[in-house]
DNA sequence: TAGATTGTTAATCGATTAACAATC
DNA sequence: TAGATTGTTAATCGATTAACAATC
């Protein structure tokens, strides 16, 4: 019998899974532009990626494509889509509206990652009871009801590093399941709760670090 | 002699680079509580890392400890900051002041990163002029006047993926040499411009398939 | 058919982890 | 001193890249 982690051990990288967003992109350029088929040198002109990285990101996918032709673009896209869980819709709660939640709220392209996005909440009067981007904000302490009635199990978390863990035994109570983590910190919740964690600054790290290879 | 590439090559691994504003998070935390020192183990027990990685990590910027203490709180935050360049601030523009743009610049950390927002850029008539979080909105058109005369050379974009690549060949040949690109798509620059794609589908999707472990 | 592109198997590369002597 | 923690050298692991036969 297979193990929690001996799953995740045979999984897709990673760094694969990361890079297949990149490729959903190009295919709805290419689908745009009605072309049937794509090579996985189309992907790595447009990308500057290496043609076998695609092929080995895609393949496991598990599309299977054809020499000389490459992959049908309608196939490829639900392909990528479904591997991703992106073709159905997930309800996700989102807990603290202020600015940079307030950006993730008015943002609409993540209908298309499979994220539907139904209300927010925050601590603050300040802001319960407004709309946000057509998104009405309810006070925290009602999430554990409404997550229960309407079997939400994703949560966005944007409110500041001091009330995130406070948040996420919250979130973790009421039965979310994965949440993604926009605070500087890390989060502690049981196995069973996934975080991932999105982190500008360790982006900025990275340009500061690259800039730096120039400049000094 | 080296060329570019061979100190690309010698240099910090970048998933090392990413770690370090995680242990700057904690050294802050270790400082407020007024500890002198901080050994590689107290890192790893609230970061959920391995000591041996965090020390590997440390090593990178050059600091060295003492054995059984650790490394001084005051001079490992000094030195971090140092090597990511964040203890000078380096002027930066913001071009696109749509919702996630706002949000940006509401966002008060980044000076602790060496990160100075001076204005805004916008090529929509609707918020130009505006003032957002106290930043002016400039009309694009102006970018680079501006950048010249104040030899600012860092940008964040945030504007929609179909107007990125314009505004893009615009801040290089503005001279701006690094780009913080939040849109989704690959910018093409010269040799000697730096950019750090911000992904957050990539994040969503490393979720999705994490969450997908559980359900399936 | 010839040639481009696939999928697979093997080699390389780089990051993480382990082992251990040095040291305060 | 004893023991915790460091820095270094070596082993392991996983991802990327190369090589190449299969195929349309």
């Amino acid at each position: 019998m297979l193990d929690e982690n001996e799953i995740v051990k045979n999984s897709v990288p990673l760094p694969s899974v990361r890079r297949l967003p990149l490729y959903l992109t190009v295919l709805e350029e290419f689908k745009k532009d009605n072309k049937e088929w794509i090579s996985t040198t189309d992907f790595s002109e447009v990308l500057f990626l290496k043609p076998i990285q695609v092929r080995k990101d895609l393949a496991h996918t598990g599309i299977i494509g054809k020499p000389k032709k490459g992959f049908k673009v309608d196939e490829l896209i639900l392909t990528i889509n479904n591997f991703l869980g992106w073709n159905n819709l997930s309800e996700a709660f989102l807990v603290g509206a202020g600015a940079l939640g307030s950006a993730i709220l008015g943002y609409t392209g993540f209908e298309h990652h499979g994220l539907n996005i139904i209300a927010a909440f925050d601590a603050s009067p300040d802001v319960i009871g407004k709309k946000i981007h057509g998104k009405e904000v309810l006070a925290l302490e009602k999430l554990p009801n409404i997550a229960e009635r309407m079997q939400v199990k994703l949560a966005i978390v944007t409110v500041p590093k001091s009330a995130a863990q406070d948040v996420a035994d919250c979130l973790v109570s009421a039965g979310i399941k994965g949440i993604w983590n926009f605070s500087p910190i890390k989060l502690q919740v049981p196995n069973d709760v996934v975080v991932q964690r999105e982190d500008l600054s360790s982006g900025l790290a990275v340009l500061s670090v690259k800039l730096g290879r120039f400049d000094r």
